[in-house]
Parts: structure tokens; C-alpha cells; sequence
DNA sequence: ATTTTCCTTGCAATCGATTGCGCAAACTAT
DNA sequence: ATAGTTTGCGCAATCGATTGCAAGGAAAAT
């Protein structure tokens, strides 16, 4: 039983006296060697417990079958599912994952990326931070032909493939919705508008608005970090206006949930007297009390044909595929806090 | 601008008339090289666009900078934070992190851990799966030496590092904690007994009933998958006894929850009839109603911890650390389900 | 029987870095 | 001035695979 030194190919080709060439190939299942020798090959292998060596063989096939993955968090719920389908589709076909999160910050996405290029994957799998104002970093990889996908939050500068929700509709159905139940007054917090998907719902949110020839207010509208505390004092600027909103559409379930809080401590009865809609479908949204209307992203969905588009990209990197944009639909998900 | 053929320490050396040995070293501010020298190359470097090609230098020097990671399910809370945690110190000591989830089965986790192999990390930090009762692939580790560090569930048979939560006194405190608030009847829905994290807690359960001088009765504790389904058919067979519980330990918090909703169904009031507790403190169990009381696990801390010390070790193979098990507190959370 | 083709396999270069060893120049000590 | 150190750098082997090219033998074709 050898321990020390690992078995290579070599050793393999030594004890079986032939070359490490056609053990190589016999390994890979080369249709070039006889079946017969193949077969001898690859039972010696398991055998001698061979491993191969996927840093060798990288280097050499210029291929390291592993796809990066930058998210701003991986512990929010949305991006872990995305993960999660990722690596379900990736698993299948043999990839690996190297994930990295940017903590929403410029500067540490710009880092994961220069590190995943380092690290030479062969595609890169990202939704890029609410700082991002630039695309240096991500040229890196589009100028060098490594195949890019943005999911969920998109750079507009990068031509790429592009996997999203329908946040404009969404946002849309979300406020017409509102109006539906009567609301009348309706207030919007948003994020940052550096991000597609903030402004293309804030954008559906007007939209619906003047569907109805309700004129937009801009007092209605927060743009908010979203963070705990921003959308708490967000939501308080709104209810202390003079005329404050009847419904509140917020930029995503956690400003929602604060803000379901600010109405328990005010007592401010919901939906009765603001009805309130998040964003995202996060795992408490079903669960609280009253339940929260929401919109569904369908994360695990969108990892997995994120995995799938780009890994069909890396495989046939020869055939022109054009750049696609895929808009998944969303699902409103109207529960008693706009009932 | 050349965009074709990377960019290598050779076309540095070329370049600037000195070899490529002074080149990799300078660029890896290697002391042998003159402060001048080193300034030189690395300005070059930045000017030309150099990028490392880790592959050949992994390869070189049999390191790879690269822990691994295998939890059950990336998009559990727990699970998540755990890996934010791991990654947030990982990156700041310059080490990627692969993930990979086993989805709790051992199949895939024995190929997860392989694959993980193959590519030669550095290190392993592992959650085992819930069907894991066997060894063989972990010490592929084990046997070369390269370190493992298992994290919440624990491969028994292995010596490790080890970072756990305290789950028996966990369990303790929580069966304490019901008793004292006036519960006579107390069962538990336990996870599957391979694990040490359902077998502490159990164990933590029993003792405190024996405390107490209460006997165990064996209908009061399920032991299930803690799946939504099976959970809740074991909260129904014990609400179904002839003597129902009126206070119940259950697994997870998302077995507690699914123990809610059937009282919800069954119009029974909790707490008064009968107290729910949980584990894990899920982002949702604050903000049901009632809310639930349950166990905080300090996840992110713990992945922090994990990716501390196994670095520490990877850094420092050559001196012997001795194994150890770093048991965390929990903290119990008492709220509304409880109270 | 001879030529052509096919099927297997081996040779040797290569991927892009790291690193042990050795050598010269510069510097210090005697 | 000579011997002994130190400093700075280059040579060449190496890590463990992959792969283009070629070669040898067997089978098929003429």
C-alpha cells in the first residue's frame, strides 16, 4: 500500500508496460484504443486507487471544467436557491462550482472576479453587487471570449446572456393589484436605480399608475438601500406625509417585513389601513402574521438555466450561439397583507 | 494589444532580459530578489496585463490555496451563513472555496468529497449527510494526510477537527425550559439516530426528563426524517395518542412550523395546550405567529471558525496539532410558542 | 503477393509556473 | 590583499497530465 507519493499515469503506464499516452487515453475512454485495453487500463486504475489529477490536466486541455459564481450574499435566500440549482445542473455534468460572494461591494466583486479568471474557469455565473458602476473587471472575461451570465442583476454594458424575471410586469401587476383592492394612494421603495431590476420595477410601477391616469407623486417614492434600518426610516418618511399612502409596494420582503413591524408598533392596521406587498417570496413571507403578499422569483429555476445556457456555451465554444436574454415570468402571490 | 496567447512569466522575462525564475520569484516578492528587481517586474507585470495562471502554479507546488466545502443543502439557513462564514475568512487569507451539496444523500457526498480530491484542495470542511454510515471517502483525506474539518454533523470514526454545538445541553435546556413553564407531557420529534446532532439532543432530552424524575415514554418520541411530510405525520401521531403531548421538541424549526399549521388545522391553542419548540432559529421562526421558540446556532461564526482553523492547520502542516472539538454554546430562544 | 487502409499504440513536446542548486559579483572581515 | 560571506540571479528539472504526429502490424483490397 503506497501512501506517499501519488499514482500517476506513469505509474499505471510502468506496471502495465505500456505508454502513459495510451493510458491516458484509455482513462478518457479514447474510441483510438481497443476497447480490450481500455478496459485493463481502467481496472488497474481503480485498482492501484489512481486519482487523477485534475490540476495536470487542466493546465495541459487549457479546460478546468468549473464555472465561477459571484453573488452580493449567499446566505439570502434568493441566491442560495440559485446556487443550489447551479450546482444541481453543474453536478450532472461533471463541473464544479467555485462560488464567492461580493458582499454588494465593488471592490470585493472585482476581486472574486479577477480570481475566478486566475483560476481559470471555464464561464462565469454572476449577479453583480448594487455598487456596480463599471465593467473593467468583467471585461477581463468577455475580451478574452470566457463566456458570461448574468442572472437576476445584469451589467447593460456586457454582451452576454442574460437570465431574468420580469421585473417590469412584475412591479406592474404588483401596483395594479393595489389599485384593484382600492388603494388608491400608493408609495413605492425602491433600490438603487443603478440595478435593472430596481429601476424596471419602479418603472412598472409608474406604468400601472398612469394606466390609470393616477399622477405619479414623487413624495411616494423612496429610493432605499434596502437594508433594515433604510427601509425602516424609508417607510416612516411615508407614513408621516401628510397624506400618507394606502399601499405600500416595497423593494423587497425584508423592507416589507420592517415595515409590517412599524405598523404593529404605530398600530396601523394591515391591510386595512396600508396594505403592503414585498418582493421575492423569502421563506418567512408565507409564514407571518398577516401573510405577505409577494412576488415569486423562481431562484432554483434560474440557477439551473444559468448552469444549463453556460455550460452549452463552454461546450460548443466554436458555433456562434447568439447572446440570449431570457425573461422568466414571475407569479403575484397576493396574501393577507393586501387582501 | 495582445489579446490570442496569454500572457506567461516568460514573455516577462523576455521582456525585461532576465529569466524566468527571477520573474516568478519577484512576482511572489521572494527576498532573494532585490527590492529594485521586484519593483521592476511588478510594474511590468501590471503594464502587460499579466494573470497568473494558478493551474501551473498549483500544480508546481502542490498547493492549491482551495478548501472544500460539502453541505447537505446549500439553500438551508444554517448552511448558508455557515458557508458565508467560511468564504468571509477565506478571502480574506486569499483561499477560493468549492461547494458542493450532497443533498443528504452518500452517494453524491462520496463523490462530492472525490471530486473534491481529484482536484487537490487543500482541505476539507464537511457537514456529513444524513445517510452517512461509512468512512471510506472521507479518509481519502484522512489517509493523505490533507486535513479535514467536519462542522455541526460529524463523521464519529474520523479524527478530526471538529466544531460543534453543544446539542446536548441544547436539548437539555429546551426540555428544562418546558417543564419549568408547567408542561408534564413532553415529547420529541428526533432526527435520524446516525447523526450525533439528533442523538445529543435526544440524549438532552431524556436527561432532563430524568431530572425530573419523568419517565420516558417511548410514544412521545418520532423519530423521522424531519422532512415537512414526515414531520408532520409524527406530530399527528403523537397529538393522536391517547394522553397528547403538551409540549413538543421538535427537530428543526421547520418541523416545528408544520407542528403549528396542523394545530392551526386542529384548533389547538398553543401554547396553552401545547408548547412548541424548534431548532436552528430560521429566518421565519421570529416573525410567525405565534413565534416559535427554538435554538439559535451561531452558523456564520461557525463557518468563520471552520475556515480559521483549518487554514491555520494548512499553514502549518508541518507541526502537529493536535485534534480538537470545539464545542459553541447554543443560545435558547424563548418566545411566543413557548411562553 | 503486393499495395492500401485501418486500427492501436508510442514518442516527445507542451501547458505555465516553482524551486534546488550553482555561480558570479559585491561586500565584510582578517 | 586574501579569504569568507552575503546578495542577486539564472539553469534546468519538475509537477502530471494531454495531444499532434508518426509508426508498426493486421486486415482489406487489388
Amino acid at each position: 500500500m503506497r501512501t506517499h507519493s501519488e499514482i500517476t499515469i506513469h505509474h499505471l503506464a510502468t506496471e502495465l508496460k505500456i505508454s502513459a499516452s495510451t493510458v491516458s487515453r484509455a482513462l478518457n475512454d479514447n474510441k483510438r484504443i481497443s476497447e480490450n485495453t481500455r478496459r485493463i487500463v481502467q481496472q488497474k486504475a481503480l485498482e492501484m486507487g489512481y486519482r487523477p489529477n485534475v490540476l495536470a490536466a487542466n493546465l495541459r486541455s487549457r479546460r478546468t471544467r468549473t464555472i465561477g459564481v459571484v453573488v452580493p450574499r449567499i446566505d439570502r435566500h434568493f441566491f442560495s436557491s440559485a446556487i443550489s440549482g447551479i450546482e444541481d445542473y453543474a453536478w450532472t455534468k461533471g463541473f464544479n462550482v467555485i462560488i464567492s460572494q461580493s458582499n454588494d461591494l465593488l471592490v470585493k466583486e472585482i476581486n472574486c472576479v479577477q480570481t475566478l479568471y486566475n483560476n481559470r474557469v471555464d464561464g462565469l455565473i454572476i449577479s453583480i453587487s448594487m455598487q456596480t458602476d463599471q465593467d473593467k473587471h468583467l471585461r477581463l472575461f468577455s475580451d478574452n471570449h470566457i463566456p458570461i451570465l448574468f442572472f437576476d442583476r445584469f451589467c447593460p454594458t456586457i454582451e452576454s446572456d442574460r437570465i431574468v424575471v420580469d421585473d417590469f410586469n412584475s412591479g406592474y401587476k404588483i401596483t395594479r393589484h393595489l389599485m384593484e383592492r382600492g388603494c388608491r394612494r400608493i408609495a413605492h421603495i425602491a433600490g438603487p436605480e443603478l440595478l435593472n431590476i430596481y429601476k424596471a420595477r419602479k418603472a412598472g410601477y409608474i406604468k400601472a399608475l398612469e394606466s390609470e391616469g393616477i399622477a405619479v407623486d414623487d413624495r411616494y417614492i423612496e429610493v432605499s438601500g434596502l437594508t433594515n434600518e433604510e427601509g425602516k426610516q424609508a417607510f416612516a418618511r411615508l407614513m408621516s406625509l401628510p397624506n400618507p399612502p394606502d399601499g405600500v409596494f416595497c423593494g423587497n420582503d425584508t423592507t416589507a417585513l420592517v415595515a409590517l413591524e412599524y405598523c404593529q408598533e404605530h398600530n396601523l392596521k394591515v391591510p386595512e389601513e396600508v396594505a403592503l406587498i414585498g418582493f421575492s417570496d423569502e421563506p418567512f413571507s408565507a409564514v407571518i402574521t398577516p401573510s405577505l403578499s409577494t412576488v415569486r422569483q423562481p431562484g432554483f429555476e434560474m440557477g439551473f438555466l444559468a448552469a444549463q445556457k453556460i455550460i452549452h456555451r463552454i461546450q460548443n465554444s466554436k458555433s456562434v450561439i447568439p447572446f440570449e436574454e431570457i425573461v422568466l415570468p414571475t407569479q403575484l402571490i397576493i396574501r393577507a397583507s393586501s387582501k
